[in-house]
DNA sequence: CTTGACCTTCCAGTAAGTGGAAGCCCTATA
DNA sequence: TATAGGGCTTCCACTTACTGGAAGGTCAAG
């Protein structure tokens, strides 16, 4: 199979798929004028990551799932622990983004949004205490999804 | 000031500070010796600069916002209106985070987590038809924190 | 034989920094 | 006065997970 065609029956694009060879997650061979020649394993594979990553994994924890995947031995503790780790990010980050959408509520409501400069946001980025501050973490780079 | 007094005042790593420089955010000026040399105004900056981007505001809106902390003559309306569109982002992504951890939660709950290779959550990531794909969008690029 | 779709590689850019190296500058202490 | 330390400087590379685009090879149809 093509690229075009593992593309389109996986769902990603031929740009994800090559990058995905680049770090090492499918190889599929190659035939002699150059083009990639996927098998019906590496379809699966490619969809797979596709739903992996479209329930929020990160390529590292697909990596893992991956190998654990072509692990017919593989005990089902190990692929619940990096679900119930994903979930509890997942939940953390819900969580914050909660408390910022509930500051963000009540600063927008409080805001009349007319043409005078008068602004209880503005206020608020102003002021120097922490009262805000301390509730909402800073983001975290580990945080880029 | 130095950087070092303004990263401690301003609760933000010299490293940064150095960054906002860099893309415009500020414009300290320089000592004989090279070193910058932070104004009071500058620390304020740092510290709304803060503020912003711990509420998630990227850092095109700080700089739109901070053009409007430096306008007297600013209409609340346009602070107004980057907040809301912020809001809105916040509140659609949490709600992507709440659907996802449903059906997270609901793989891990499924899963017995032993010894065995059987699992509910490989099951679904195996899974060729799109039943759960369907309401789950594919992280986009533009949704880096 | 040409056209157009498809494929290839490689380079650069995204957001918002972080880590580290190499090298000044300044002050205190032995 | 030598040196040790801490702070400051710049610059480069790395992070995530791709995406866009350029330059060029391949293939099938007309």
């Amino acid at each position: 199979m093509n690229i075009g065609n593992v593309s389109e029956m996986s769902g990603l694009p031929a740009k994800t798929i090559r990058y995905y060879e680049d770090i090492g997650l499918v190889q599929p061979s190659r035939r002699e004028n150059g083009y990639r020649d996927f098998a019906v394993q590496d379809l699966h594979k490619l969809a797979f990551l596709g739903r992996a990553r479209s329930l929020g994994f990160s390529i590292d924890d697909c990596r893992t799932l991956l190998s654990l995947y072509e692990d017919r031995e593989r005990s089902s503790a190990d692929v619940k622990a990096i679900a119930q780790s994903h979930l509890a990010r997942v939940d953390q980050k819900i969580e914050e983004l909660q408390a910022l959408s509930a500051t963000l509520r009540d600063l927008v409501v409080r805001c009349h949004g007319d043409d005078r400069p008068d602004c209880p946001i503005m206020d608020d980025l102003t002021r120097s205490d922490l009262r805000r501050r301390e509730n909402i973490p800073l983001e975290q780079p580990s945080e880029h999804w």
